[in-house]
DNA sequence: TCTGGGGTCCTAGGACCC
DNA sequence: TCTGGGGTCCTAGGACCC
């Protein structure tokens, strides 16, 4: 048996609990650059606001309808986000933390009413952080994820489920006919692990309803579509297939990546903002005790705004695996160097660390000898110290200290790739 | 004027090996 | 005349998630 404990509204509850004044309102969150809206209060729903509206779109709303819209504050959230989930955590024994806003607890062997427990649970987390939340249960997490979303849409629809399903459903406690009643009226397209496009496929092939998806059979699923709706299918029939993950394991990849606020259309700002996207990522590597093998670049132009087009990314092997911040930009920037070119409005670009290993600066060095490492290594370290503390960016790497990198590293490239010279004018240096 | 930033998994097809 | 079969790895692309 699985429960989802899921937070309203994420963000925009975040931001109520420090400004009550919101309570009420439509509210949305916005994306990096004030973008578009990337979280939305009950009442922004109400106006028919969609995930991802562009803010340009809805922003005549802020008059005749008293709409707000804010810029998001990660940090905010991701605080509030450990106390929730350390909230929820109580509800049973394990525990997947499955995104900011949401986790899955296992509730193998706990005894007695779990709907009574999880309402507790729901009551404290209020209490105690002042996020909302809903909770669905159920005997798989796909149905757990169900139960979930019946939770929110009762509470925030009434009339659209049975009053008694807001806020905590316990779909393992339902009868079976009532059940039933619940799936007919659910679509597909609410399904974890159903998206638009099969949404579609579904609907063509004349199944609407959840309960319509429940009756298939789960080989016909796998021969039509895949194995993946397949296993969804059989979980919503009751029968687990996705266990539950408590102990993740590292991540495979790592990306920092960024709309622009204006287009960049020169080499000196993208090549600024590409080192400053890999000593981001670099931290993320090192926290998490990996080194990168590969440094994939990239950068667009807007796909939607007329103009010439442009979309490149390039893999840049790395001489051996590393988690160097001077390593990753010098990568980065060769990288953004072999792809750029001129006369393009270029809206977003990043940097991804590919091919992760586990292993750290320090052990590393141990292998390789090298003097220069070690200092290397502790540098890297008093950096993610003191920008933890202070804030991104407090200090960076320069790049004076990396120009023998750079010319060594230059010329082994040009041997390979003769087409290319390093500008030895053209590195960036960051400042302190 | 203005459209997010992360991730994962699966599949198909080609290269390569014995 | 006749031109294997099975396994693995890699990559690109698609679909999904929040």
């Amino acid at each position: 048996m699985y429960a989802l404990v899921d937070g309203n509204n994420f963000y925009v509850s975040c931001e109520r609990v420090f400004r009550p004044s919101l309570n009420g309102r439509p509210v949305v969150v916005l994306s990096n650059n004030d973008g578009c809206a990337i979280a939305r209060s009950n009442e922004a729903k109400a106006l028919g606001i969609a995930m991802g509206a562009p803010w340009f779109e809805i922003k005549h709303m802020e008059f005749g309808d008293g709409l707000v819209g804010l810029s998001a504050n990660f940090v905010l959230y991701g605080d509030m986000s450990d106390r929730m989930h350390s909230l929820a955590a109580g509800l049973g024994p394990t525990q997947e933390i499955y995104s900011i806003d949401e986790s899955f607890i296992g509730l193998h062997g706990v005894r007695g009413d779990l709907t009574k427990r999880a309402r507790a649970v729901r009551d404290r987390i209020n209490q105690w952080t002042g996020i909302p939340c809903g909770i669905g249960i159920a005997r798989t997490k796909t149905l757990a994820k169900l139960a979930n979303h019946i939770a929110k849409t009762a509470e925030r629809k009434p009339g659209s489920y049975p009053a008694d399903l807001a806020t905590v459903c316990n779909l393992a406690a339902l009868p079976a006919s009532d059940l039933d009643a619940v799936l007919g009226t659910t679509l597909v397209e609410e399904v974890w692990g159903v998206g638009r496009k099969i949404a579609a496929q579904l609907h063509e092939g004349d199944i609407h309803t959840v309960l319509d998806l429940v009756r298939m059979d789960p080989a016909t699923v796998r021969r039509r579509w895949s194995v993946v709706l397949e296993r969804t299918v059989r979980e919503l029939q009751g029968m687990p297939c996705i266990e539950l993950d408590d102990a993740p394991s590292p991540k495979k990849e790592i990306a920092c990546t960024r709309s622009f606020g204006k287009p960049i259309t020169d080499l000196g700002p993208l090549l600024q903002a590409v080192s400053e996207f890999a000593s981001r990522a670099g931290e993320k590597l090192r926290k998490q005790g990996s080194l990168a093998s590969e440094v994939l670049v990239f950068a667009h132009t807007s796909p939607f705004r007329p103009g010439p087009r442009f979309n490149k990314s390039v893999v840049v092997p790395l001489r051996r695996p590393t988690a160097d911040t001077g390593d990753l930009v010098l990568a980065a920037t060769h990288g953004i160097r072999r792809i750029y070119a001129e006369g393009y409005d270029l809206i977003k670009a990043g940097v991804m660390l590919l091919d992760l290993v586990p292993g750290s600066v320090l052990q590393h060095e141990l292998d390789l000898e090298d003097d220069d490492c070690a200092d290397r290594s502790k540098l890297m370290t008093a950096m993610d110290a003191i920008n933890g503390r202070y804030g991104k960016g407090t200090v960076h790497v320069a790049s004076t200290g990396a120009t023998e990198k750079v010319r060594e590293w230059g010329m082994r490239q040009e041997r390979r790739t003769p087409q290319y010279t390093t500008r030895w004018e053209d590195v960036p240096v960051a400042r302190a």
